[in-house]
DNA sequence: ATGCATGCTTACCTGGAGGTGGGTACCGCA
DNA sequence: TGCGGTACCCACCTCCAGGTAAGCATGCAT
């Protein structure tokens, strides 16, 4: 559920408050659209974020986090984690041609 | 690097020891010998994992974790908790039909 | 010669995530 | 009449992780 290669980022966007479809599509700057509106639905459907519909015209739609989806944000931070671990570790590893 | 299904599974084998090739197939029900190779080979060029070729006959070949694959561990804790979480998620969701 | 066990390797195939490009319905504005 | 902005939907395509099935090289036992 959370493998997509989008599923934590969306939900990580939405820790500071709820955003609107648009907000979301410019902050995910390389996601297409449908593939945003799938994860959106797909993760309301797993009830991790809630999708509000204002029925105003025009369209005001926002997405925010339940409790559930909060318990998510560990594992984007664990991944974050060793994202920078592993960084370092390349760039460590890199140099070593030029030690001798 | 990690988001392949097996990787995090892989190196969770691997926490309490070194093994060898047939020991992480049969440790891992479901997973495909050349799935497993793959796996293994990408994880040890990712320095997540070290193998041993003990040069024998019959091939003896041993894989272990090294400091960094131990890096990568809180990711799968962090999943293996966020699943437990929603799996009760569900199952207080789910018998809402019979409360009335 | 045959079979067994080990640790792979190769060739092939498929499902589905993810990307592209278009369309929809609504309204205000000019 | 057309344009812009919102939040989508649809048809289509590509790519590749992952799965299946078979082969390889070696030595020992039979």
């Amino acid at each position: 559920m959370l493998g997509g290669k989008w599923s934590l980022l969306v939900l990580n966007q939405l820790v500071g408050g709820p955003l609107r479809f648009g907000e979301l599509y410019r902050l995910l700057p390389d996601i297409s659209e449908k593939v945003l509106v799938q994860e959106l639905k797909q993760l309301a459907n797993a009830e991790l974020l809630v999708r509000t519909n204002h029925g105003e015209v025009p369209p005001r739609v926002e997405y925010h986090l339940t409790p559930l989806g909060r318990q998510a944000l560990p594992v984007l931070a664990a991944t974050a984690e060793f994202g920078r671990i592993y960084a370092e570790h390349i760039q460590a590893g890199r140099p070593q041609q030029s030690i001798g």
